[in-house]
DNA sequence: CGATTCTTTGAAAACAGTCAATCTGTGTGG
DNA sequence: CCACACAGATTGACTGTTTTCAAAGAATCG
């Protein structure tokens, strides 16, 4: 529904009631069922996704089938493949959906025409993407430097919010481990 | 030298003579010599910087004196905390040179002027965020993918034109694995 | 309920880290 | 120009962490 994002929008820039016009003329609504794909590997990504129900994520596949766990992306948060929409090459990653979810579709032309006419809205968009980068840099940060059990317990402090929507083999593929491993932290953190 | 930065610009952006004097006259020549700081953990970063010469690396160090690098940067890439720039909060992270540098800092105010004057500044700033942004992801996917061994193939391969330019401790410190791990990484190698 | 997904277990193996010592090359000051 | 200091790389033995694999147990959903 436009109205979610209506109020994610009203709550970080003022926007009239024209421009927020505007933004909804451009807005395709998705909805996908738990497991259904937005993005598979191999498809160009041309559109800025606003999730504005449920919860997705992105990831890669290896040869053997594993998958690696890019991101997550709940409600109130942007996804899409940026590498694949700036560039036009074919996507190496996979988006779907992680429960029942809807997302809103910009295509690439229409956001830009919205960025170019509304500057409030630009400066939101580069403002999200210097958080993107930050956060990416906390997470490189975790990588190099911290033990399984640590980069787990600061998941754990990170994302507190939507840490209990997500399977525990979910949260082991983001941080670069296995669910084992989880399970036999968790088991030590009881003893102690 | 600013030769050098309005090289990098012109190679990138179309420029008036007037718009790089604009540029040039908000620019500050910093030297470094080598093992000299850039920034310190716990400085409030309030500049962008470019490397005009040199080479410079991004780290944290933890409570037992070890350091982690977030990044590299030579000659022709930008450096600086943009968590601190962007906050105004201490910096989490020392900056300082592997090489005899020079880089050439823009005040923040500065900096964001000329991003509002002239356009094609506020694009390439943009598209070098979304580019950065890009690779840290990639790092992410390598980080959380590889093994030991695969990651510093990996960065032999992404990195080759600097790889000879970095100590083996320090692109160790970047990959997150150990010093004696490449040595032992190399001697099979070398077997094979 | 039955099927599927998710989590837990245990044993073994692989992987990477630690520590201390040695080797190597480079550059600097006397 | 040499001696020395210093930073970096290598080695070996050992330790500890994490993965792998296969199986069983729990939880969830239609």
């Amino acid at each position: 529904m436009f109205s979610v994002f209506q109020k994610y929008l009203l709550d970080k820039i003022q926007l009239s009631s024209q421009e927020l016009e505007q933004i909804e003329a451009v807005i395709k609504v998705k909805k996908l069922r738990k497991k259904q794909f937005l993005v598979q590997e191999g498809d160009v990504w041309r559109y800025n996704a606003f999730v504005s129900r449920g919860f997705l994520k992105t990831f890669s596949i290896d040869s053997n089938g594993k998958e690696y766990i890019m991101n997550f992306s709940p409600e109130n948060y942007w996804t899409g493949d940026r590498e694949s929409l700036a560039s036009g090459s074919p996507s190496r990653f996979n988006i779907d959906a992680i429960e029942d979810s809807e997302v809103l579709l910009i295509e690439k032309e229409n956001f830009e025409m919205v960025c170019n006419t509304i500057p409030q809205f630009n400066n939101l968009v580069n403002s999200i993407l210097q958080k993107s980068f930050v956060v990416s840099q906390n997470r490189i940060h975790a990588n190099i430097s911290l033990s399984a059990e640590d980069r787990y317990q600061d998941f754990l402090d990170r994302y507190s919010a939507i840490a209990n929507r997500i399977p525990q083999h979910m949260i082991a593929s983001y941080i670069g481990i296995t669910p084992e491993t989880i399970t036999r932290i968790r088991r030590n953190a009881v003893k102690k």
